[in-house]
DNA sequence: ATGTCGCGGGAC
DNA sequence: TCCCGCGACATA
C-alpha cells in the first residue's frame, strides 16, 4: 500500500516544504547522509537559508542540474506521517497553501538551535562547615523535592533565605549546581487520583467516554449538559482514561488566558498542573511545551486553538469545550475553525473528540442528529444551584422615556438582590455609548467610510468605532454631511449609556462595567473579574463578555435589556446565535448559592427564538432552525469557495476586497461568512491574487451560483473553485 | 519572506 | 551621470 520511501540517500531527489509563501514543496537534493522523511531541514533558498520540513520524494518537473542541496539537517525529532497528512487535509479543507499550514505547526522559537541551559540545585554531598537556621531550610527544601533539582530562585524562595546562602553553601559543595535544558518535562500528571463525586447522570457519561477512549478508535462525542451540570468533571474522567493509557490529551478552551481556575481544577485532579499554551504564555516556555509535547515529556495541553498543531507523539482525546464558541474560527492567515480540525486531526491519529456545550452548534447538533457523532446529556444540576428561573418582561406595557432602557419591574427586582447582599447584572450585547449618532440639523447618521455599517460612539475611548470592519476616527464636532455644530445627538443604548443610566438609578450601588474595549490587558480584565466575583460590585453592567467562564457566586439576577437585539437584522445564525447568548447569560444566575433569576426585556415576546430561550426546549429549537435553514438552501455544513484569480487587472482585484468588505453585511444575509475586514480576504500569491470566500452553500445551489455570479460581475480571469465538502465528518 | 534587479526621478 | 528608493520578481 505506502510505497513512499522513508529514506531518502544522498543525492536522492526530494520534496521540501518551507515555511515561505510559495505554492507548496520545492525540489532538493538530499544532503551528506541522506535525509530522511519529514525531517526538520535547512535548505537554501535564493540568497537566503530556510527552514523546512522533508515532504516526501521529489516531484521532478524541474531541471536536475539547477537543484541545490539541503544544507543541514536540524536536531529535532522527525515531524511524524500523520502530523504531515493532518496538515495536508487541513490545508485542502480550507484551502490554505501547505507553507501556511507548516507555519501553524511550528509555532515554537530557536526549533533547530540547541535547548538554552539555566543553572539548577539539587542536594550536594558534602556537610556545612556550621550549621545556621538558614542553611538548615536551604537543606530542607531540597530534601522535600526528592532529588529532583530547583533553580536559584525557586529553592531561594521556598527555604525563605538569600541567594547567597545558597551560593555558600555550594562552594562547600553541599549543594550541587549543575546545567539543566530548560525544555524540562513537565511534572506527572496522576489520573488514579480519586475523582470528585459524581452524580448518576454523569458517572453514566463518564463511563461511555472512558470506553471510547479505551478503545483507541477515533469518534466524536457531544457532550451536552446546562451550565452548572458538570461537564468538566465528566470530560476530566476521559482525560484520565487516555493519560491512564499512556496517550497525551489536548483540551480546548475558547478565552484560555482567563481559565485560570480550570488550571486549578485540573491540579485537583491529576496533582499537578498541566502545560498550558496560548498567545500570552512567554517564548522559552512555548519552546518547552513545543519540544515535550513532541517527546511526551507533556501528558495534558490546555489551550487555544493553535494548540492542535503541536506535535503530539500519541494523542488520544481532544477535549473542545464550550464548542459552540466562535473564538474557535482562526480569522487572520490561515482560516480554520479548531472545532472541525480537532475532529480530523482525531480521525487521523485514531483519537477520541469530545464536544461539550450547554448551547451546542447547529453544526455539531446536525452530526449528532445524524448519527455521526454520540451524544450525551447531563440532566441534573450538581450542588446545590438550580436552574435560573426564566421570565419575560413584556416591554410593550411599560412607559419609559425615549433615553431610558431599564424598565420598572427590572429595576425593583435589581434593588431587591441588592439589598440582600446579592449582585445584579445588567446585560446589554452591544459595545460602546450609543449605535447611532445622528444630525439634529440634517439627518445625516454617520457611517464608515470603508463599509457599510454605521460607526458607533465609543465615549470611554472618545472615539467612533465600526464594530464591522474595525475603522475608528475621533469623535466629530461639527457634522460630516452639513457642517452644522453641536446638532449630533447619541441615538440608542450602548452598554456605557446603559452603566450611565444604572448609576443614575442606583446611586448607592457600586457598579463594574464589563466590555471589552476598557481592558487594554488581559490580566486587567482577569483582575477585575475576579475582584467582581469576590463581591466588589453590587451591580454589574455587561456585554457578552461575562456570557462566558467565570463563575460570580453572589450573582442571583440577570437583567437582559434587550432580548430582541440580537433578532434584528437578516443574519442567516441571528436565531442561533440569539439561542446560544441568551440560555449562556442567563445561565450565569444558576451557579450562585441562591437560586436565581433571568428577565427579558422584549417586545416580542411570542417571537419563536424568544418562547424557546423561555421553555429550554432546546431540541424543539434545533429542529425548527434546521428546517428553516434547509427551506433557505443553507444546510449546516456547506461548501468551502476558493477563488484563485490571476491579475490581469489588479485594480479589479482590489476592488473585489473591497467590495467584499463593503458588502460583508449583504453576504452575511445569504450565508456567506466573510473572514477579516477590507483587504484581508485577498492574499497575493506570485503575482496571483487569491480572494478567500467562505460560503455555506450546497454544491450545485442557487446560492452557489449568486456568489459566483457576483464575483463574476468583476470580469476576472480566473478559476472559481467551489470544491471542499465543510463538514469534517466527509473526509473518511 | 526577503534579497536582487531594473527603472524613474531628483540631486549634483 | 550617479544614486536612491520603490516595486516587481524569483526563490528548486
Amino acid at each position: 500500500m505506502n510505497d513512499t520511501p522513508s529514506h531518502f540517500p544522498e543525492g536522492a531527489r526530494v520534496a521540501v516544504l518551507t515555511t515561505q509563501p510559495l505554492d507548496g514543496p520545492l525540489d532538493y537534493l538530499a544532503p551528506e547522509g541522506g535525509v530522511m522523511i519529514g525531517a526538520f531541514v535547512e535548505a537554501p533558498l535564493g540568497p537566503r537559508k530556510v527552514m523546512g520540513v522533508v515532504w516526501g520524494p521529489g516531484l521532478g518537473g524541474f531541471d536536475a542540474s539547477k537543484l541545490r542541496r539541503v544544507s543541514a539537517v536540524l536536531d529535532v525529532p522527525p515531524m511524524r506521517d500523520e502530523m504531515r497528512a493532518f496538515l495536508e487535509k487541513a490545508g485542502a479543507y480550507t484551502l490554505t497553501p501547505l507553507p501556511a499550514m507548516l507555519r501553524l505547526a511550528t509555532r515554537a522559537p530557536a526549533l533547530g538551535q540547541p535547548p538554552s541551559k539555566r543553572k539548577v540545585y539539587r542536594r550536594g554531598t558534602g556537610r556545612p562547615d556550621r550549621e545556621t537556621g538558614a542553611r538548615a531550610r536551604v537543606m530542607a527544601a531540597l530534601d522535600e523535592m526528592g532529588g529532583l533539582a530547583l533553580t536559584l530562585s525557586e529553592l531561594s524562595q521556598m527555604a525563605g533565605v538569600t541567594s547567597s546562602v545558597v551560593k555558600g553553601l555550594v562552594k562547600q559543595g553541599v549543594v550541587a549546581e549543575e546545567e539543566s535544558p530548560r525544555d524540562t518535562p513537565y511534572p506527572r500528571l496522576d489520573p488514579a487520583l480519586p475523582s470528585k463525586p459524581l452524580a448518576e447522570d454523569q458517572a453514566e457519561a463518564a463511563e461511555v467516554l472512558r470506553n471510547a477512549v479505551a478503545s483507541g478508535r477515533y469518534g466524536t462525542t457531544l457532550l451536552k449538559g446546562v451550565t452548572g451540570s458538570g461537564k468538566t468533571e465528566v470530560y476530566l474522567e476521559a482525560v484520565a482514561a487516555c493519560l491512564a493509557k499512556g496517550r497525551q490529551a489536548l483540551v480546548l478552551l475558547p478565552e484560555i488566558a482567563l481559565s485560570a481556575e480550570f488550571l486549578t481544577r485540573v491540579e485537583a485532579r491529576f496533582g499537578a498542573k498541566p502545560a498550558e499554551w496560548h498567545s500570552g504564555v512567554t517564548q522559552t516556555e512555548r519552546r518547552r511545551i513545543w519540544h515535550m509535547v513532541g517527546s511526551g515529556g507533556a501528558q495534558l495541553v490546555v489551550g487555544a486553538r493553535s494548540a492542535l498543531f503541536l506535535p503530539f507523539q500519541d494523542l488520544g482525546l481532544v477535549v473542545v469545550d464550550e464548542e459552540h464558541d466562535s473564538s474557535y474560527k482562526q480569522e487572520e492567515g490561515a482560516l480554520y475553525n479548531a472545532r472541525d480540525m480537532a475532529v480530523l486531526r482525531a480521525s487521523i491519529t485514531d483519537a477520541q473528540v469530545v464536544l461539550a456545550s450547554a448551547t451546542p452548534s447547529l453544526e455539531s447538533w446536525a452530526n449528532a442528529e445524524a448519527g455521526k457523532y454520540r451524544r450525551l446529556t447531563l440532566t441534573s444540576r450538581f450542588g446545590t444551584a438550580a436552574l435560573p428561573e426564566m421570565k419575560s418582561l413584556d416591554m410593550r406595557g411599560e412607559d419609559l422615556p425615549a433615553d431610558r432602557w431599564i424598565s420598572e419591574p427590572l429595576a425593583a427586582a435589581a434593588r431587591r438582590r441588592i439589598e440582600n447582599g446579592e449582585q445584579a447584572l445588567l446585560f446589554l450585547n452591544r459595545r460602546g455609548y450609543a449605535p447611532v449618532t445622528i444630525c439634529r440639523a440634517c439627518g445625516h447618521q454617520i457611517g464608515c467610510k470603508h463599509c457599510d455599517a454605521r460607526m458607533v460612539e465609543h465615549r470611554f475611548l472618545k472615539r467612533l468605532v465600526c464594530h464591522q470592519c474595525g475603522e475608528t476616527e475621533p469623535r466629530p464636532e461639527v457634522c460630516p454631511s452639513c457642517d452644522v455644530e453641536g446638532k449630533l445627538a447619541a441615538v440608542g443604548p450602548g452598554v456605557e449609556r446603559l452603566a450611565e443610566e444604572a448609576r443614575a438609578r442606583f446611586p448607592e450601588a457600586r457598579i463594574a462595567v464589563l466590555s471589552s474595549d476598557m481592558y487594554t490587558t488581559a490580566r486587567q480584565l482577569k483582575a477585575e473579574i475576579a475582584s467582581i466575583a469576590e463581591g466588589g460590585a453590587d451591580i454589574i453592567v455587561g456585554t457578552q463578555l461575562v456570557a462566558k467562564g467565570h463563575n460570580f457566586p453572589l450573582l442571583t439576577l440577570v437583567g437582559v435589556i434587550d432580548a430582541d437585539l440580537g433578532l434584528q437584522g437578516s443574519d442567516l445564525r441571528a436565531a442561533e446565535r440569539t439561542f446560544q447568548l441568551m440560555r449562556q447569560v442567563a445561565g450565569r444566575a444558576g451557579r450562585a448559592e441562591k437560586p436565581g433569576v433571568a428577565l427579558l426585556q422584549t417586545y416580542q415576546p411570542d417571537h419563536p427564538v424568544i418562547r424557546a430561550i423561555l421553555s429550554g426546549d432546546e431540541e424543539g429549537f434545533w429542529r425548527a432552525e434546521a428546517r428553516e435553514r434547509e427551506a433557505a438552501g443553507v444546510p449546516p455544513y456547506g461548501r468551502m469557495a476558493g477563488i484563485i484569480l490571476s491579475s490581469e487587472d489588479v485594480q479589479k482585484v482590489f476592488d473585489l476586497g473591497n467590495a467584499l468588505a463593503r458588502n460583508a453585511g449583504a453576504l452575511r444575509r445569504i450565508g456567506a461568512d466573510v473572514y477579516g475586514p477590507a483587504p484581508a480576504p485577498i492574499a497575493r500569491v506570485r503575482g496571483r491574487h487569491r480572494v478567500r470566500l467562505l460560503v455555506k452553500a450546497p454544491k450545485g445551489s442557487a446560492l452557489q451560483a449568486a456568489v459566483a455570479d457576483w464575483v463574476g460581475q468583476f470580469r476576472l480571469k480566473g478559476d472559481l473553485r467551489l470544491a471542499v465538502d465543510i463538514d469534517p465528518q466527509s473526509f473518511f
